[in-house]
RNA sequence: GUGGCUUUAGCUCAGCUGGUUAGAGCAUCAGAUUGUGGAUCUGAGGGUCGAGGGUUCAAAUCCCUCAAGCCACCCCA
């Protein structure tokens, strides 16, 4: 019979052999976060839809197609969270954390989710390791930002990581800039492709995410935004780049960096991955999003914040290193039905002492029962069978030595101690 | 939403121009004179050859339709 079903598109299982990689990611970043005072929050899998049409932005791609919206049994339209810094800044004043000393600084590793078509490093579900810091507009809290998802792969020896920056301005300065984009394009709007054309209309800033090679050409003498910055945002940026220098991380001036949510003002960064290849080469991005708590109807605040892609950094940290499962060092066997019980409560001792140890179930040739030991990696085997039993004792076996002595039980937890170590 | 490629045992794949009960390696399990291991040898289990339809005496193999998966575009994590 056919199974009834198999994993929906775009989502993955994260098998016991890759577990270790995620294990790696999600211990560097509580390192990385508690080093810098974040704390971790944990925000609902689904939020009300429009937190995310409101503080991501109408047009934007995330909103305008990628989202799994549906509606609950009272009609509300809920929505699978597909970003995770609009569900922080609600929850940052449904707590009340306007009140505590600012900045507030908060990080998160969890499961968000986009409708786009699944390809290499790109899932329906994936997960994000991220930071919030909101309340507080320095420019330094930018820098702490990047050092820190610096750190992050440094820490997992994963080397590689090209860091790009730019800063878009805010709504000072951006419209101005607009404005000189849109007549600097205008002449050639009929040179443009599709997309960039509308573009054009909603939000010309965009039109530099173009791959059109058309387009390229063009976007090469566009005006730069970083040469059309107000002051305050020209000072912040210079702040930034000093910042990152003093901290002696290498960056790329990228003017064609936007990024695709509305809410970002100034800083924008992103970490890129030269091993995945031209597409999904972002390991992960931020900046700030001065402008974001005014566009879900709370007192303006000021944040910044990254995002970073789960997945593909497991996929450069495989590369970089193997890592392997933990595996349980004791394999205890009963060579007859009789001493099943009686084994299966040493390995229950021995676990109470903290070790990690497997019950074979069932009754097979011991070579069979030693070689499935060998495969689980044992360091140890314990063996209880009709000899034993008559001599009321236990044989522990080294598993590498292939040597084995007879203890009585009151003798085996010193013996395992002495072989493996006290836990 | 658009395009390309793929779809044969749990996994990786072979099956040439259509021809009897569909194969290999790995993995699993079992045995190799009966209580000692990751090797070796032997053997076993496991497949409606993605689904449906068509051509043919005969189809995994040719034709059509559909589906799924992967990759790429778009964009992002």
């Amino acid at each position: 019979m056919a199974p009834v079903a198999k994993r929906p598109p775009g989502t993955q299982d994260i098998l016991p052999a890759d577990r270790p990689y995620w294990e790696a990611l999600e211990a560097a970043a509580r390192d990385q976060a508690l080093r810098f005072g974040y704390q971790r929050i944990e925000t609902p899998i689904y939020e009300t839809t429009d937190l995310f049409v409101r503080g991501v932005g109408e047009g934007t791609d995330i909103v305008s197609k990628e989202m799994y919206s549906f509606s609950d049994r009272g009609g509300r339209s809920l929505t699978l969270r597909p970003e995770g810094t609009a569900p922080i800044v609600r929850a940052y004043f449904d707590a009340g954390m306007q009140v505590e000393p600012q900045p507030v600084r908060l990080f998160y590793i969890g499961p968000f989710f986009r409708a786009e078509r699944p390809q290499a490093g790109r899932f329906h579900q994936f997960y994000q390791f991220g930071i919030e810091t909101i309340g507080d507009a320095s420019p330094l809290l930018d820098v702490e930002a990047i050092v820190l998802g610096w750190n992050w792969f440094a820490g997992l020896d994963i080397a590689g990581v090209t860091l790009h920056l730019n800063s878009i301005g805010d709504e000072v300065c951006r419209p101005a800039y607009r404005q000189l984009l849109r007549e600097y394009f205008r002449p050639y709007l009929a040179e443009l492709s599709e997309t960039s054309r509308a573009r054009f209309e909603k939000n010309p800033l965009r039109l530099f995410d173009s791959k059109d090679p058309q387009d390229e050409r063009l976007k090469h003498n566009a005006p730069r935004i970083v040469d059309h910055l107000c002051g305050p945002c020209a000072e912040a940026f210079h702040v930034v780049k000093e910042g990152l220098a003093a901290q002696e991380i290498a960056f790329e001036l990228n003017p064609n960096l936007v990024r695709g949510l509305d809410y970002y003002t100034r800083t924008v960064f992103e970490y890129q991955h030269e091993s995945l290849g031209g597409a999904q080469n972002s390991l992960g991005g931020g900046g700030r999003y001065d402008g974001l708590a005014a566009a879900l109807g709370y007192r303006p605040t000021p944040g910044v914040g990254f995002a970073m892609g789960m997945e593909r950094t497991a996929i450069v940290l495989k590369q970089s290193k193997p890592l392997t499962p933990l595996i349980p060092e004791v394999y205890a066997i009963a060579l007859e039905a009789s001493d099943e019980l009686y084994v299966f409560r040493l390995a229950s001792t021995l676990r109470a002492r903290g070790y990690g140890v497997i019950f074979d179930p069932g009754l097979a040739r011991l070579d069979a029962k030693l070689r499935k030991a060998a495969k689980r990696g044992a360091r140890v085997a314990l063996l209880v069978g009709p000899e034993e039993r008559e001599k009321k004792q236990i044989v522990i076996r080294d598993m590498h030595s292939k040597t084995q002595t007879s203890v009585a039980e009151r003798e085996l937890l010193s013996t395992v101690v002495q072989m493996l170590g006290a836990r």
